[in-house]
DNA sequence: ATCCTCCGTGTAATCGATTCCACGAGGAGG
DNA sequence: CCTCCTCGTGGAATCGATTACACGGAGGAT
């Protein structure tokens, strides 16, 4: 592969020159510039990214370590992330930790040994040494979605009280009072504030989440499943299940329906983040949906400015309630059908 | 950030045994080995991989073009790489093209710039010059899932035209005998492949594919929609509608819905790439489901050999047929309710 | 005419690793 | 005791860029 000496030599002038031409740097001719850009062109000469990046000590990389890729909600943030990244003039790498501590300490190692100037991390647990380690050394850090307490960090994140509130708003005037919720994992920001929320919500009208209606999850699909059979167990099920993500709303629903149970007739089911699938379910499923593609820009321009030597602002964009039919929602107005309500 | 010069100078050795030791070269002390770890150790000495890339030529990074993220088969595709890459030690850059070929150019150019050992792509269309011009100057590369023909490149895929048979065998045993396709893309192979498949299976019984019947989509859920609609518009439409991916599924859903109608009775449907919604969808949906994680073993195996002067040998997988409810096939058997045949 | 600036350019140092080569010490063999 | 290896080690070149510094020439001011 053609290297700068090579176009400097086919162009007569030094390496420098080359490089000043390459850099838009002022003092060159015009002369010059045009013999290397022809240089440049036949060559089909292109920057080693490598040899540059140890020069300036600036990769113009970010890395972004995510939870879960499968999760269609870090499918979309990881999308607008990349997005907004390549407009700044910045790549992305990817690192999926799959909710494993293990991984997500190898994602970050391996990413800062590749120098990146900057990490979104969406952690999985308390973080390891390695990345409190980073943040205090220094390392442009934006915590989004997810973030780690008592480590100095911009967050940026969705809130989700309100759209909780309105959703056991909801849930109260279709007449359920026996609410229950399938928490995420108590490491994570998510999975308590989610529950707390929730208990919050519950509370404004005077009802209690007990114990056994809050089942303990790891934001998976098989946890889902798991936590539902349990619910359903009780000798006084819940009638309303809200899962804290949209992949254990998906084991909750395989549970009630390898029960033999119907939704929402049986018992109703809502979820946290939404996706375009929900709309597909039998049935469409109620769901509180995240400003994805905004949380995935805010974080990187607050990632970038941090990276330029900026304060990088922390953001806070509220969550809203979408309802479907899961929570025994009457069939939508075009429907000419008569209304029937679910039991209790 | 401490450097290798730091950790010699601490240890009281040369960066040259430094280093041997960090790459375990057999002549080395053991007097120096443990100095030189006990240094590394309090410097908390991380070796900086822009350094070594330079001086070694290798990234020891792999990287993944894709067509479209937001689609599960790629992102489990993603997944599958990156999980053996990394058993394999290497990492993966990830590029999304959102099936655009300028995008998918833009990905293409900086992996290069960036000095990737190995490219895995799942081209959007005939190939950039870039690409094509990378692959003839031996850059080691591997398609995956679609290539380009007449480019001497590995090729990791699924056959799907066994299960295309399976399909048609089971839709005409339905008694269905009007059946249309979303099709691909033309530039893409997957594209052309599932056409000529259908239209092939569908010859040994005797059936034709009209014209008519063929809807051009893009592989995004907004074409299938559109398809769709052109078909109900037909004064005669299909019984059947096989959309070339799931995306394009997902949009002849909604169309079906947005008339009213009911999936199968009124219009089967049939999907090219299975996916964990397609269990939860209304009604189910009968779908054609590759091997994916065997096939993104298989893609970056076969790349890692041609980077390491292998051959990197071509892998066919077959995808198989997974039947659901949307062609109108009777309630599964642990249903006590009598099996009702669509009309026709 | 002299001096000072400014401009365009090249030389060389530098980033942080790896690795070839030379060198000195020590052991084995004659 | 001399020679020859072997082993551990350090010096220095190298990868491909960027950039500080020096330098020569042109042009303007005095």
């Amino acid at each position: 592969m053609a290297s700068i000496k090579d176009v400097a030599a086919r162009a007569g002038v030094s390496v420098a020159t080359v490089s000043r031409v390459l850099n838009d740097h002022p003092s060159v001719s015009a002369d010059a510039r045009t013999r290397v850009l022809a240089a440049v062109g036949a060559l089909g000469y292109r920057p080693n990214a490598v040899a540059r990046s140890l020069r300036t000590d600036q990769t113009r990389t970010l890395g972004l370590v995510i939870s879960d890729v499968m999760n269609p909600y870090f499918t979309e943030l990881a999308r607008s992330v990349e997005e907004e990244a390549r407009a700044l003039g910045y790549s992305v790498i990817i690192g999926n930790a799959d909710e494993r501590p293990d991984l997500q300490d190898h994602h970050v190692t391996t990413l800062l040994d590749r120098r990146i100037d900057g990490l979104l991390v969406s952690p999985t647990d308390g973080g390891s040494p390695r990345m409190l380690d980073a943040a205090r050394t220094g390392t442009p850090m934006v915590f989004v979605d997810r973030w780690i307490p008592g480590v100095d960090v911009p967050v940026v994140r969705s809130d989700g009280r309100g759209a909780v509130r309105d959703l056991v708003a909801h849930l109260h005037a279709l007449g359920h009072r026996r609410l229950a919720i399938i928490a995420g994992p108590a490491a994570t920001t998510t999975g308590r504030e989610r529950v707390d929320a929730f208990r919050e919500a519950l509370g404004a009208y005077g009802l209690a989440l007990p114990d056994a209606y809050i089942g303990q999850g790891d934001f998976q699909a098989d946890s889902g499943r798991r936590v539902t059979e349990g619910f359903l167990d009780l000798t006084e099920p819940p009638e309303v299940v809200f899962a804290a993500d949209n992949l254990m709303a998906l084991g909750a629903l395989d549970a009630v329906r390898a029960r033999g149970l119907r939704v929402p007739d049986d018992i109703a089911l809502a979820a946290f983040d939404d996706i375009p699938w929900f709309v597909h379910t039998d049935p469409p499923v109620t769901a509180i949906a995240q400003p994805t593609r905004e949380l995935g820009r805010a974080a990187v321009r607050a990632l970038v400015d941090r990276v330029e030597g900026g304060p990088g602002e922390s953001v806070s964009l509220p969550a809203r309630l979408v309802v479907r039919r899961s929570c025994g929602e009457p069939a939508p107005p075009q429907s000419p059908s008569p209304v029937r309500r679910s039991t209790s």
